[in-house]
DNA sequence: TTAACATATGAACAGACATACATATGAAGG
DNA sequence: CCTTCATATGTATGTCTGTTCATATGTTAA
């Protein structure tokens, strides 16, 4: 089964299945998913995020950290804030998916 | 869409993105996807996971433990064995999802 | 019943990680 | 230049969690 020719199935790299767990560990903390759920609807800056999340500054700024670097979310400068949005269609998709699974 | 009433937008619940990262959590750790890869295909009991993957009968029954708690998993008893089985396409889906993300 | 096998469970240890605190960088206005 | 505001970064700490080792439960065969 498991089998790398003939067969009809087999498994990913082992890298990719890391690099898979990787992108869903991003998700799988609750903090980053609000970030990310806020961000659905709009642009945002540090302080937008976490005033409307209840959290603080350095937080926010320390999972955007995580969050860009894993290209989720990107910035972009305007004056003295930053305006963070999605990166990608994906956020949305995975996210949403997700949602589906736990209302049942 | 996420939305109860006239707003274009509203966050969930607290508790419903709290639930939502701890379903991505599952999904992030390279253990347990492997597994649940490995049962994309066919039914499998524990021993025959642990040896495709080598890994330990322990490691793997811990985490078939957490992946039955949160019902991505069902396992049915044969005789001495257990096979276990994706409990849901979802699983496959928020998988198949997240490969997506990566390949580009 | 006893032996052999398959799986599960408990405890302990090590590594990962999210947060808070203090501080640094950088931009705008006076 | 100096101050203020927005954001970022470094470090320390407490907590969570995945693995291992040892052992228990349960099943089949002799």
């Amino acid at each position: 089964m498991i089998d790398k020719n003939a067969e009809p199935f087999a498994l990913p790299e082992e890298e990719t299945l890391y690099d898979l767990a990787e992108l869903f560990k991003i998700f799988g903390d609750s903090t980053r998913v609000k970030i990310l759920y806020a961000l659905f609807e709009t642009e945002l800056c540090v302080n937008d995020i976490a005033e409307t999340l209840n959290l603080s500054q350095t937080a926010v700024s320390h999972q955007l950290r995580i969050l860009r670097a894993n290209k989720l979310v990107s910035g972009r400068k305007d004056g003295k804030n930053v305006r963070y949005s999605l990166a990608d269609d994906h956020v949305r998709t995975i996210i949403d998916m997700g949602l589906e699974h736990i209302e049942e």
